[in-house]
RNA sequence: GGCCCCAUCGUCUAGAGGCCUAGGACGCCGGCCUCUCAAGCCGGAAACAGGGGUUCGAAUCCCCUUGGGGCUACCA
């Protein structure tokens, strides 16, 4: 009985009662894709059809990150999440800043942060505009305004609506002023810790006479909530979560400092900007009958919530610096490709079903298949070791001419490539690309893979005579002296044009295969492992192939 | 301490009471291919946390236990 359920917030305040707001369906089958002729097929489900006029709404959601520095991988599948929901309902994807939290303020994270979306084609349909962006110091503003009908985007242009959210609680009774101070809620909080209590503000101010805390002293205003009943929050993927309100703190609704909690900003920018549906971290469950109790208040509807598992490290623990890079700049520099990692963060937690067996989907069908009411329950671990993985199917599908346009800056970064990377060098980059793309599963690999090609060698005879050759040093020397004889003679100096003549030696010279491009791999690359040799050859060029292994031959010699 | 959430191979997951002898993917092990390393192909080991119910029948529904996790700020 949802609805009695959700009736039982009682006190002497003016509660409104809630109309119940849908709930996880048992099995879910879609509140996605409402397709007009429906026919209830034998897994739809009789509430959600019945709720199909909801459905018709435009979906609204948004991302609505702090300022205080970049968001955690986990977070950013979580706005993964939000972002095909909207793109799959047809409906919009919000971004807001929440920069209420004054001393952990770091103006710069927003572009950080708006970068960081568009890299991963996260892209927003309101957001904060270019006034707003300029009035909190963001460089380049233009670039990032997007702007929309319901703005600002950015909470603390939005002070006064907070402000008057909370005076009017308080002009209606819900809410009151409150002027303890740090010391005593510290003391307070401490006694109770000692008594193994509750730890929660002991309503101190709640029933004092009105006026007895000036408008004009330092304050906070608290939300008067309900000593007895229960608050349910009704979950589209944890079902019916209910809430005694006698656990619920005397929340702080503005802060002292005139800006508001997120807990009353939250509510009100919500409302405002008529968000349909809330996905967000599981963190934030135990305080979400809080903030249904000030749309209550406030005389609101609640929207529609969606608490999705967090995201553990690879050993399950809370996901850290330790476990590897955790923030979309860091998984960027690390060579990952945003098709790659956005793919894999919609995998994480979350899975097509339906008997599909594959792991690879482009952007747009993810967008096609994907559905909230499918979200795992259970926490997730991040595997580094897929995601890896992931990424070398997605660099294997570059084309050479991409795949050379996103290893150029890091051959530059290397110091390998100058910069600007000079025209005539690209032929032979696009040339090393295909001998290196099957081998990558992270863009930065490609230095050591590919250094020999831009610097000189220093042959020696331990890097020369390697692992289980068979071959004593005047061997050795002699194999690459008719080596460079059979190489020089080659005019078309094409991997096609290489192989037959040096297989030819290798049976002319009655040593294994192995030992014989072993050498010759040896000296022209100075790696034991290194890209097929016929192609790198090839690139490498004849004058300087010749020079590499009569240098070594010399080496040899000595 | 209080409140809340969660539980299928090591990991991501499929599974919606009989299609389960529990399927796929990453990783791991073995083989093939082979100039090294990869890629590719073939094969293998590997899971329903435990205990009670309900039912003709439970990975699936209920309860308990255990084990993880979250929240408990003038942070978000």
């Amino acid at each position: 009985m949802p609805g009695q359920r959700s009736a039982a917030t009682t006190s002497s305040c003016a509660w409104a009662i809630l109309s119940p707001i849908p709930t996880r369906p048992p099995h879910g089958r879609s509140l996605t894709a409402p397709s007009p002729c429906a026919i209830p097929g034998p897994r739809s489900n009789r509430r959600w059809n019945r709720r199909s006029k909801e459905t018709e709404m435009t979906v609204r959601v948004r991302f609505a990150p702090s300022p205080t520095g970049e968001p955690h991988i986990g977070n950013v599948r979580t706005v993964v999440f939000n972002w095909l929901f909207a793109r799959k309902m047809g409906g919009q994807f919000i971004l807001r800043i929440e920069d209420t939290d004054r001393t952990r303020y770091q103006p710069q994270t927003i572009p950080v942060i708006m970068d960081g979306l568009r890299w991963l084609g996260l892209d927003w349909d309101e957001g904060p505009s270019l006034e707003e962006l300029r009035q909190s110091g963001v460089e380049n503003a233009e670039q990032y305004a997007v702007g929309g009908p319901r703005g600002p985007y950015i909470q603390s242009a939005r002070l006064e609506m907070y402000r008057q959210a909370a005076e009017a609680l308080v002009d209606q009774g819900l809410a009151y002023r409150c002027n303890c101070s740090a010391e005593r809620l510290d003391a307070v909080r401490a006694a109770q810790r000692a008594n193994k209590q509750a730890v929660m503000y002991d309503r101190h101010c709640r029933d004092l006479p009105p006026g007895a805390v000036s408008p004009a002293e330092p304050h906070v205003i608290r939300l008067k909530v309900p000593l007895t009943g229960q608050t349910v929050v009704q979950d589209i993927i944890k079902g019916e979560v209910v809430f005694d309100n006698a656990g619920l703190d005397d929340q702080i609704l503005l802060k002292s400092d005139g800006f508001p909690t997120y807990h009353l900003a939250v509510v009100v920018d919500d409302h405002n900007m008529a968000i349909t549906h809330i996905a967000r971290g599981d963190d934030w469950i135990s305080s979400t009958p809080k903030r249904i109790l000030i749309y209550r208040a406030l005389g609101w509807e609640p929207p529609i919530y969606c608490h999705v598992p967090l995201v553990n490290g690879p050993d399950g623990k809370k996901l850290g610096k330790r476990h590897g890079a955790t923030s979309i700049t860091e998984f960027r520099r690390q060579g990952y490709l945003p098709e790659a990692l956005f793919n894999f963060l919609a995998l994480v937690g979350w899975a097509p079903g339906e008997g599909e067996e594959r792991e690879i989907f482009s952007r747009e069908e993810l967008v096609e298949r994907f559905d909230l009411f499918r979200i795992n329950r259970a926490p997730a671990a991040f595997s580094y070791d897929k995601l890896d993985w992931m990424n070398g199917v997605y660099i294997r599908a570059l084309s050479v001419e991409e795949l050379a346009e996103h290893l150029i800056p890091v051959w530059q970064e290397a110091g390998l490539v100058p910069h600007p990377c000079p025209q005539e060098l690209r032929p032979m980059l696009q040339r090393i690309a295909p001998l290196v793309q099957e081998r990558l599963k992270r863009l930065p690999e490609v230095v050591d893979w590919t250094a020999f090609f831009f610097t000189d060698v220093e042959p020696t005879a331990d890097t020369l005579i390697t692992g289980k050759m068979k071959l004593d040093q005047e061997q050795a020397a002699a194999v690459l002296q008719a080596a460079r004889r059979t190489l020089a003679q080659i005019d078309d100096f094409t991997p096609e044009g290489i192989e037959p003549p040096l297989r030819a030696l290798v049976d002319e010279l009655g040593y294994k295969t192995r030992d014989v491009f072993g050498i010759i791999r040896n000296a022209t690359t100075g790696q034991v492992v290194s890209p097929p040799l016929f192609g790198t050859l090839s690139v490498l060029g004849k004058d300087q192939v010749l020079a590499r292994v009569e240098r070594a031959a010399q080496v040899l010699q000595q």
